[in-house]
DNA sequence: AATGTGACCCTCT
DNA sequence: GAGAGGGCCACAT
């Protein structure tokens, strides 16, 4: 593997349970934002799918709509919406995974919870709903 | 070695 | 607001 998928997996074993990534996320943390497509052709070859913490969890990242991959490898979108459910992410009428409620904050280590108030007068507090663009550019200074 | 293709996203008409 | 196009990295043929 190169070093792009292992900056991907390295992303992506991030992603709490219960929480889900898009590929431009996983994009722009390993610092090519224009290639979140390769990230999914990266995690074509993932080594461990699962939702063990070990192993990696590409059923987590989906599409920036909130909708699920066509070609899962895991045997379908069908299949990646079990686990999702499973993980405690809800899904809207659409089919597209709630992106307000579940989309992961890189920045803010979600680790010790979905918080996320780490960040001071920002559009940080998510109570519900937090801002559908994030800042992350900013900080890319693009 | 060159070319094509793939779990996508952004920008410009 | 919608459509088209470019871009990016790795791997197989």
């Amino acid at each position: 593997m190169g070093e792009f998928s292992d900056a991907v997996f390295q992303q992506v074993v991030r992603i709490p349970r219960g929480k889900v990534a898009t590929y431009g996320q996983i994009a722009r943390l390993i610092g090519s934002p224009r290639s979140a497509r390769y990230v999914g052709y990266a995690l074509r070859g993932n080594p461990s799918p699962g939702m063990a913490e070990t192993d990696i969890p590409c059923h987590r990242v989906i599409f920036k709509d909130g909708s699920l991959c066509k070609s899962f490898a895991f045997g379908g979108p069908e299949e990646q919406r079990e686990m999702l459910e499973q993980e405690g992410v809800s899904f809207l009428d659409d089919g597209r995974v709630n992106l307000d409620a579940h989309l992961w904050n890189p920045n803010a280590g979600d680790e010790s919870g979905n918080d996320a108030n780490g960040k001071a007068g920002a559009n940080a507090s998510l109570p519900t709903a937090p801002p559908p663009d994030f800042n992350w550019k900013l900080e890319l200074g693009e």
